[in-house]
RNA sequence: GCCCCCAUCGUCUAGAGGACUAGGACAGCGGCCUUUCAAGCCGUCAACAGGGAUUCGAAUUCCCUUGGGGGCACCA
């Protein structure tokens, strides 16, 4: 194959960038990249009806957020645009006379209402639906006279009654079909726009795309587009069919299995490595090992030899794994910087994050570990932004602890957490900061088998008057980061509560 | 209903006739570490859908059955 790698990603605009697609999309984009070729993205606009406003934007924007990029496409230009197949009409109009005039195609006149009908009688009689092909050899004049009424027509497209059409599917190997399962499937609608199959053709001859690689569900209408490109004389790409993303329940991942817009995930606190990673790896793997694999790497190893043929479930857990495992690896610069937005979305964290940024700061690196997604960094940072800590008074009493020896071990802490700072601020003028991790633990360990209280349980009575809650980053980093003040406040409100 | 396709642990997968006692990862379970939760480390459970055939030898090739999927629009 000497031909330079040109591929297309070609969504049409009629609903949010479904995670299915932009794996489509990353495919082509990693054999783009992977072989130096180029990566075209087209729109296919040709269904008026089913348009949504916002689509193509939305498209942009999870392929932007994954990293993948384009050379050619409707924003960016390119020698073979117009790239919104909505423009390019009067290209698909010609293809169509074309094949009326060799005799490959003819207009068809039938009512919607007629073709129902048809069909209906076909399931009836258990008859595999198709056209009837009632207009397949109408006279010149019989169409003129049904044009004479102002039907306006479709093109359909002559299919060979005999013989069989093949083509050898990169991953599937041969595939062939008998023509005479095949139907005469419209080419042009009657409002003028084409149908996806002759758009397709057209646009990826004229684009010179090299390899075609779409989801499965389009390998039964590939030897309709071979029957195109041989009537058109045109030579026809290599076909790569790849197996889809299935939900929990084995079928075609759709919204009634939940988030499947890729800007869902995002959302949702995924890592945009994290998805291109993950992604990469439903239906595709490098070896029996490699799990982790940047932007780059994946690049670097991409082959379309080693996607496989089953249809693979979206696996949820396994995503948060490897989000998690991608937010551990961030320097704490990024990981803040991935984790603005969503601090900016939460009304307590939002406030301190534009009046004490340093604290925020300070904060990120207890949970880096502990979060799986960024949205539950919000969750897990929230005692630190608010003041207001509502939990069970309950917690507060430790294990096989009672209320007085809690009462006990809470004033006794708060006692020699006061002495601590006085110590120190009376102690020579030392560069040692008053209440950090090490002076806490310096104070706070020795106390507990005076209370003759096990550590744990000091520890943990202290954890809840601090954090509200039974389970936190480390207890001492904790009480450094939330600073003196808050702690003793605290301290002193579970106190109150007993 | 008709056409086409697929089939390895619960899930994602490695495997292209002998290297398979079937490998890795997630999840699960157990343990270590430990002030909690994580993280980390160690260990453990767990699969070639079934039946024939070919072969000295089959997860790997062929056939059938079963199961699953996709397609069958003036949608893409």
């Amino acid at each position: 194959m000497t031909t330079p790698v040109r591929v297309r990603f070609a969504p049409s605009p009629t609903g949010y960038p479904h995670v299915g697609n932009i794996r489509t999309a990353m495919f082509n984009w990693l054999l783009a990249r992977h072989s130096g070729g180029k990566l075209i993205l087209r729109i296919e606009d040709t269904d008026v009806a089913r348009k949504v406003e916002g689509a193509v934007k939305a498209i942009m924007e999870g392929l932007n957020w994954l990293g993948i990029d384009w050379d050619e496409g409707p924003d960016v230009g390119g020698d073979y645009g117009p790239y919104y197949q909505s423009e390019r009409l009067e290209l698909y109009k010609k293809a169509a006379e074309r094949l009326i005039e060799q005799g490959d195609a003819y207009y068809c006149y039938c009512s919607p209402e007629r073709l129902e009908e048809m069909r209906a009688g076909q399931v009836k009689r258990k008859e595999p639906p198709g056209y009837d092909r009632l207009c397949r050899d109408l006279t010149r004049d019989e169409c003129a006279r049904r044009e004479a009424e102002g039907i306006k027509p479709v093109v359909r497209f002559k299919t060979p009654l005999e013989g069989q059409t093949g083509y050898n599917d990169v991953i599937w190997g041969n595939v062939v079909v008998n023509n005479s399962t095949l139907d005469d499937f419209v080419l042009l609608k009657s409002d003028g726009y084409p149908t996806y199959h002759l758009a397709n053709v057209v646009d990826d001859h004229a684009m010179e795309i090299s390899h075609v690689i779409r989801a499965e569900e389009w390998i039964s209408s590939t030897p309709r587009h071979l029957l195109l490109y041989r009537a058109l004389g045109f030579e026809p790409p290599r076909f790569v069919h790849h197996p889809m993303i299935l939900g929990p329940d084995r079928a075609k991942l759709s919204k009634r299995h939940g988030a499947v817009s890729i800007l869902d995930y995002r959302d949702m606190g995924y890592l945009p490595q994290t998805m291109l990673n993950f992604l990469a790896l439903i239906g595709w793997s490098l070896d029996d090992k490699t799990e982790m694999m940047s932007k780059q790497e994946l690049i670097d190893n991409f082959s379309l030899e080693r996607i496989g043929k089953t249809g693979a479930i979206f696996n949820r857990e396994k995503l948060d794994w490897m989000n998690g495992v991608y937010i551990r690896k961030l320097t704490a610069d990024e990981f803040f910087d991935a984790v603005q937005p969503y601090l900016m979305d939460d009304l307590d964290a939002g406030k301190v994050l534009i009046s004490d940024e340093e604290y925020v700061r300070a904060v990120l690196p207890l949970v880096q570990e502990r979060a799986r997604t960024l949205v539950e960094v919000v969750e897990l940072t929230r005692f630190f932004f608010t003041e207001d800590l509502s939990y069970d008074s309950a917690l507060l009493i430790g294990k096989n602890m009672d209320k007085a020896a809690t009462f006990e071990a809470l004033e006794a802490a708060q006692e020699d957490l006061g002495k601590l700072v006085v110590l120190q601020e009376s102690a020579t003028r030392e560069t040692l900061p008053a209440f950090d991790a090490d002076s806490l633990e310096g104070v706070l360990r020795p106390l507990a088998p005076e209370l003759d209280l096990k550590t744990g349980q000091l520890f943990s009575v202290l954890r809840v008057a601090v954090t509200g809650r039974t389970a936190a980053p480390p207890l001492f980093d904790t009480m450094a980061v939330l600073g003196r003040e808050r702690c003793m406040q605290r301290i002193a409100a579970a106190l109150k509560r007993l």
